[in-house]
DNA sequence: ATGCCTGCAAAATATTTGCATGTAA
DNA sequence: TTACATGCAAATATTTTGCAGGCAT
């Protein structure tokens, strides 16, 4: 049964193991593609990627795979609870490989999304969902920007 | 000074009334299709809008304006802090006009924003930005999602 | 062998840009 | 009058889709 693993919070190297039993059960087929695409992902710990970037990888890696086939898995695995996408502000879908609860730095000038601890915040009264809802998950976003002076200091 | 403006903390009314000055402090030009955009934005109380959204409405309205001019004048009004891009993971910028610090709901499926009012969330103990940042907003994201059973129940 | 997946290209969607003309200052 | 903003259309960027052939099962 899918739903007896708990994919939330499985280390990197686990996905990766778990990654085709996920596609099995999911009804996908354990194809070339999909198995170096999951390499990429969770094979080197929590990152955060886009569709672009995650091809640029994988063509530097020598790997099969287009764009679109990219793009397919990617919207994939996400159904499958392996990856979550990153809610910021630009016109970029960005997905993370760690899907349990923590946060980002967004520096919007530089498209630059930087990981924070999920323990380094703390969020408390929330509010219930609205009814007929239930809640998926919370995420915090801090947008930061470069200081102006941080490097101008004489 | 444009500085001087607290503009984070203006109610509707004042932030329309201010929008000529702030147009005109960003050396922008008042035009007919700011005003109207403007109007739209803060005449109304809270909202957020989308390029497409915000268009139709003009369109409606009767008031002067096309799609470009919309997409330009939402960037800038971005830029002069009287808008606020809110962090989703959908492909269209959405942006509020309240840009005080306040929070979401989002119900992916239906591509639904909800507003939260920031009372009813605590954070606390957030780290400090990276090195060489500023902080310039804390966005909480609560992804909400249908509850398959609510109205199945038998 | 069968059907899902891939790769390619075209389509769809979202946003930006170039340029001539209109208009605020 | 002068320069900036608009409106239109073309260009870009991002993501999705259709389809023929390849590959996992």
């Amino acid at each position: 049964m899918v739903d007896a693993i708990p994919r939330q919070n499985l280390g990197s190297a686990q996905k990766l193991a778990v990654a085709r039993e996920v596609f099995a059960d999911l009804g996908l087929r354990v194809t070339r593609p999909r198995l170096a695409l999951a390499e990429l992902l969770f094979g080197k710990g929590p990152r955060h990627v886009s569709a672009e970037s995650l091809y640029d990888e994988l063509n530097r890696s020598g790997a099969p795979g287009c764009i679109s086939s990219v793009y397919r898995n990617l919207k994939d695995l996400s159904s499958a609870g392996l990856l979550k996408r990153v809610p910021i502000y630009g016109s970029t879908a960005w997905f993370d490989t760690q899907v349990d609860p923590h946060h980002h730095f967004y520096a919007e000038d530089e498209d630059r999304l930087m990981d924070l601890p999920v323990e380094q915040v703390s969020i408390s009264d929330l509010p219930p969902p609205p009814d007929g809802y239930e809640l998926v998950s919370v995420d915090v976003l801090m947008r930061v920007r470069r200081k102006a002076s941080s490097e101008a200091v004489a």
